[in-house]
DNA sequence: CTGTATCCATGCCGATACTG
DNA sequence: CAGTATCGGCATGGATACAG
């Protein structure tokens, strides 16, 4: 019975949303790619991300070949991290999704807002 | 000072993720889009979802207005799924990713072993 | 400054049981 | 067939403390 009609995992697609996905990866993607930018700094920036998930969404970009992490020795020391060619790719691929998620973005608010209503309705 | 450089959270992206980041939205609006299709016949074709979940992403997806549920009472009662044009229009939109996916998975693939073969020989 | 290690609260989700 | 309700285990991630 070698014949599994279902649905696939590990289409590729999946693999990148769960890269993707998180609240941070595409925060960093984006700031980015708007310039490199220190450890500090992207916290700073991102707002709300903590140390701890900062670090590991960091290393998670690297490991994959998306970001680059330079290290300056120094007083004090400095790691600077940048988008590699890869991870511009991927922050234009998202360009469409971005452009369609501004793009209805108030429209499924108020499709959510007459879901409830209706919903409360019902009730 | 109201000047908060901060990215923000609700950059429009973000709430798109939000939806379709999670394990099942994907693959349930992929399916939809090659044709309508009822609860259990998606149960089965997506193979490792629960039925829980199955019905959480479907009322979330209705709920934003890209899919619609449509009750043909009977015996048995049945139930039928399909895309809105929005629907359609956010599967369109998530293309490019897919396409950058499938023609990066590979070497990220690659850029992770790598990675990790590093990570042991620095251990 | 740039992290890692630990602890712990929260929330997600599968399993199960039950309803129309 | 098409769900909802409830419970419990497990992973996620924030807070904190510590290190190079």
């Amino acid at each position: 019975m070698p014949a599994p009609r279902t649905v696939n995992h590990d289409c590729p697609i999946r693999d990148v949303l769960d890269r993707v996905g998180d609240a941070w990866s595409v925060l960093v993607i984006a700031e980015l790619d708007k310039a490199p930018c220190r450890f500090n700094a992207l916290r700073r920036v991102i707002d709300g991300v903590s140390q701890r998930m900062l670090a590991v969404t960091l290393r998670q970009l690297e490991r994959d070949g998306l970001v680059t992490r330079r290290v300056t020795d120094g007083r004090p020391p400095q790691v600077t991290y940048a988008l590699t060619p890869r991870g511009v790719s991927l922050h234009a691929a998202l360009a469409p999704l971005a452009d369609w998620a501004a793009r209805h973005q108030q429209a499924i608010r108020e499709s959510r807002a007459a879901f409830e209503a209706a919903q409360a309705a019902a009730a």
